[in-house]
DNA sequence: TCCTAATTGAAAAACGTTTTCAATTACTAG
DNA sequence: CTAGTAATTGAAAACGTTTTTCAATTAGGA
């Protein structure tokens, strides 16, 4: 059963102007039903499946669409960067063990405060917060601390 | 006048064997030195003044083994992710304008408890934490605001 | 139903990054 | 100080990802 695109999205569209094509139809259902970050390649392999003539340039088309409307978000990982995830879960910060790459999320932060401040102070308009915590995770702690850890 | 190599950096790498040759001095020179974040690219062309005959893979390489014995860290941003920074200089937080790139340094960050309760909760072993805010200066918003800012 | 602007996909270009490899270089042992 | 060796180098090529180009197609308002 086909996500059917909720309504809204259809008016936001229309408001700007813009079509609901099938090809977009097919990226929707996939990044807004995500339990997890995607990128644009495991998009397209994903909405593929449901509209088969789908072309990977529209992939990237339709994720650029859906952020500038906010219906989904760019995240930043330390590996193959740039994946994309539905707003819905609010936005996510990400715990990153830094020896073997596994990578926790997390949504509270408590910065509205800081910005707060920092706005009145420099005048700037705050608009996007990276946070990013690195660490090792605890299976790494378990592990011998390794003296060199070269990537393959 | 060029900077010279730390002591430290010197015997770090004598003590895993590798060797502290011309090019790498001039990559740490530049990296070690930079008042904000660098991408591989402008570490490139910074660090070729000094070492003309510098190559981008060595760039690349350094770069790599410098986070590895930790001098700097890996950042991620918005435009064109990957940039390095210095980790010598404690935190050093960053406030940068999305349309121009001028950007505005800031030393607080009220992270402990945030940092805290995620260790109790996750296990790991938080070391680093990467800030980056980004907004409008005031000297832009004061120019003409973008409606629909469509990237060119 | 027609018209037009928005959208599409394929191919090619443009990135940023990594790999390969023969030549060079810094350190170490002698 | 010199020779030997392993680490390092840069150019070129390979790579994967993202963007651009462009002619053909399509959705939705008139």
């Amino acid at each position: 059963m086909p996500n059917v695109p909720s309504p809204t999205v259809h008016t936001d569209l229309r408001a700007h102007h813009r079509k609901l094509t099938r090809p977009r139809q097919a990226v929707l259902a996939i990044i807004t039903a995500a339990t997890r970050h995607l990128t644009p390649a495991e998009v397209y392999r994903q909405a593929k499946v449901q509209y088969p003539h789908l072309g990977l340039t529209t992939v990237y088309r339709t994720l650029d669409l859906l952020v500038e409307l906010g219906y989904i978000q760019r995240i930043h990982l330390e590996e193959g960067c740039h994946s994309y995830a539905p707003t819905a879960r609010p936005h996510g910060h990400h715990l990153v063990c830094s020896e073997c790459g596994r990578a926790e999320e997390f949504a509270e932060c408590d910065l509205d405060t800081l910005v707060r401040a920092l706005q009145t102070r420099t005048g700037y308009e705050i608009q996007v917060h990276v946070l990013e915590l690195m660490g090792r995770c605890p299976t790494c702690q378990t592990k011998s601390r390794p003296l060199r850890a070269r990537k393959k």
